[in-house]
DNA sequence: ACAAATATGTAAGTGTCACTTACTTAGCAA
DNA sequence: TTGCTAAGTAAGTGACACTTACATATTTGT
């Protein structure tokens, strides 16, 4: 319970900028997408002038790899967390991290766009890289204990990045509609089954 | 060979605006994504000003959605060119669309975020959803011919959407360097194998 | 052949945005 | 208290999407 909306003693600095101007660029990637908001939108909602973001933030591409870097260690943990109550090494703990990054592109696509289409102006972001590697390695690992091989074992990562490929895509497909505009209606359990069954268990 | 580049008579009149207009969108749009190209600079490339582009197009939606769809129609015809020399029902028909496909994101990443990427402000639009039946059909003829069903059959469907997800999936990731960034160096034919083989061989 | 209608161009706006610069104010450390 | 620094502001600059009023070609009807 620190300060939330109540106090408003209207000083002259903020107090609290650089963390409410992330929630509003968070909303505004939600509502128009990681394209459509704008830092002087995002200034407006946290009152302030239009310059000020500009003291926490060099651009932004810096705001929205903050933004990024924040949602992606939630990410990490949520998966954590999907995967937790189902027994180590079995079908049921991937099938869980696939729902999981399948939900999470239904339920807020801007920040799906934002965070798994990043780069264009963070090609070679090490912090980015390394928090990427922090969610694809749980994958790896729930694979590699599936297989019962140990997760340095190439084909643990093989089959993750297979196994990737195909939420990833179809999260996208969904998101944009075009599943749906091609008359794509299986259920994402259905499509799952299908995946980890071809993917992992048909040639284990 | 109509009017080139030759013929300089700097005529009021442009004559040839909205075609010079699209190739120059094209170029900016692989140059700098779909969301980093402008109008005027467009115009500028045409060499007219910036407000005669709005005398073809209504906006920058309507010149992306025109783009778009001359390139579906074009990305129909080079399907079918691909898997013409393999014979009907066989793998290779499919591997080839897969590579295609894959190989085209690779080559023009710009114009595969662009037309795979698109809807933002196209969601109802029915000419680019029946371009999109159209690509995607091919996918579902070769499917049912290889595993010898009817393109009625939903089978068909359901394992030609697998397929997509996962050429889709996969060639986001390449463009958007998180596949080479994770350390994910197959070639294609390797994954393209293993999913033709798990999706449509192990189950068939 | 010629005039009117129409298509296609321009110049000069408007409003918004990203980002900068010069200045101001508040908090903190000496 | 004094001054350093962090964090605001106002007022720009230049680019862009899109509009409006006007200009010039081309086409069409007679």
């Amino acid at each position: 319970m620190e300060s939330e909306t109540i106090d408003q003693k209207p000083s002259y600095h903020h107090g609290d900028l650089r963390v409410q101007l992330l929630e509003a660029v968070r909303r505004l990637v939600e509502e128009k997408g990681a394209e459509g908001f704008s830092i002087a939108e995002a200034a407006r909602a946290a009152g302030v002038s239009s310059a000020a973001p500009y003291r926490h933030f060099q651009d932004k591409p810096e705001i929205l790899k903050a933004l990024v870097m924040d949602e992606m260690d939630a990410m990490s943990q949520s998966m954590e967390a999907v995967i937790s109550p189902h027994p180590l090494g079995s079908i049921e703990r991937l099938n869980a991290l696939g729902k999981h990054y399948i939900d999470y592109a239904k339920e807020h696509p801007g920040m799906f766009r934002l965070i798994f289409g990043i780069t264009e102006h963070h090609e070679g972001d090490e912090d980015l890289r390394l928090r990427g590697e922090g969610v694809f390695g749980i994958v790896i690992k729930a694979v590699a204990d599936f297989l019962n091989i140990d997760v340095s074992d190439p084909k643990a990562k093989e089959r993750a990045y297979l196994l990737w490929t195909f939420v990833h895509g179809h999260s996208w497909l969904v998101i944009d509609g075009k599943a749906r505009r091609q008359g794509i209606v299986y259920p994402d359990e259905h499509l799952l089954e299908a995946v980890s069954n071809g993917i992992l268990i048909s040639n284990k």
